[in-house]
DNA sequence: ATCACGGTAATTAATCTAGTTACAGGAAGT
DNA sequence: ACTTCCTGTAACTAGATTAATTACCGTGAT
């Protein structure tokens, strides 16, 4: 199952905006640093602006940051642009006139559940600021050496 | 960012070995609790056998457990047919004279492993005998209604 | 009015999964 | 030996998902 990278690319998207929002922030710079296509970009946006996370107005650059970034948690953009979908798949077509096949959805989906659970816990815990001072941490680094 | 049913599915076959260990275990067999094909059963089967999960003679039908299903957690079952994919995936390609796009993977690959290990530590926790044993409360359950 | 944008739909290309077909070879009964 | 029932794999196909692209409409500022 091939891995979708909205979720990376929409936490770059909110970092980028908090780090340039000087610039004149147009879908086309944000693509830019991103690497895809202003399509993408907007595209990314319609869902975090449907989850409150930001505000934009049609026609007009500078998207706006709903909230602190602090308040913003990796599970929050998690469920914002990839919903509730599972990690784990269930195989929902087995035989149901076997003891295995009858059963092991019923049995699998707790342990997935908990499992999901836990990572969810983790992403919960890391806010949007905490990307935000680590990347500046790193392009420090960075700096230091050249 | 979605796990293959080949997790689900492995979990299945290596509980019905179990549960069913009297009957004559075929690909054919197995595949019709499954509800695939035998070549997709044949194929887990191999990545089970080359990871020392069970073994299987060529020709013969009747695949033998490797190890007591109490010393096989669903980590163990993940690693053998998943290898060690991860459930978030970095965006590989993003701008690096961005402070953005040249710091956020190492940034997120932080976060993502320690979700992901989040996640594996609850499977580790699960041991096949605990599904086997959950099948069969379910089915118990199931046939005290009829 | 023009120009620079965002919003969104439709299409395409690449990739992954699972199902299928095909076939070589092992094991066991006759 | 021969036949039959299997496993082990490779090759191919169909479907689903993702991201990139093309295209077009509408908005807002100058």
């Amino acid at each position: 199952m091939r891995v979708s990278t909205r979720f990376s690319d929409s936490i770059h998207l909110l970092a980028f905006i908090k780090i340039y929002a000087g610039a004149h922030l147009t879908s086309d710079l944000i693509a830019s640093s991103i690497e895809t296509s202003p399509v993408v970009v907007r595209r990314l946006m319609g869902k975090l602006r449907h989850a409150g996370l930001i505000t934009t107005t049609p026609g007009t650059a500078q998207p706006i940051l709903a909230k602190p970034l602090n308040e913003i948690s990796l599970l929050t953009v998690f469920y914002a642009v990839e919903g509730d979908k599972s990690l784990f798949a269930v195989d929902p077509k087995t035989n149901p006139d076997c003891i295995v096949g009858g059963n092991i959805q019923t049995v699998l989906q707790q342990y997935y559940q908990d499992a999901q659970t836990a990572a969810e816990a983790r992403l919960a815990k890391t806010s949007l600021q905490d990307i935000v001072d680590n990347l500046l941490v790193e392009q420090a680094k960075k700096d230091a050496i050249h």
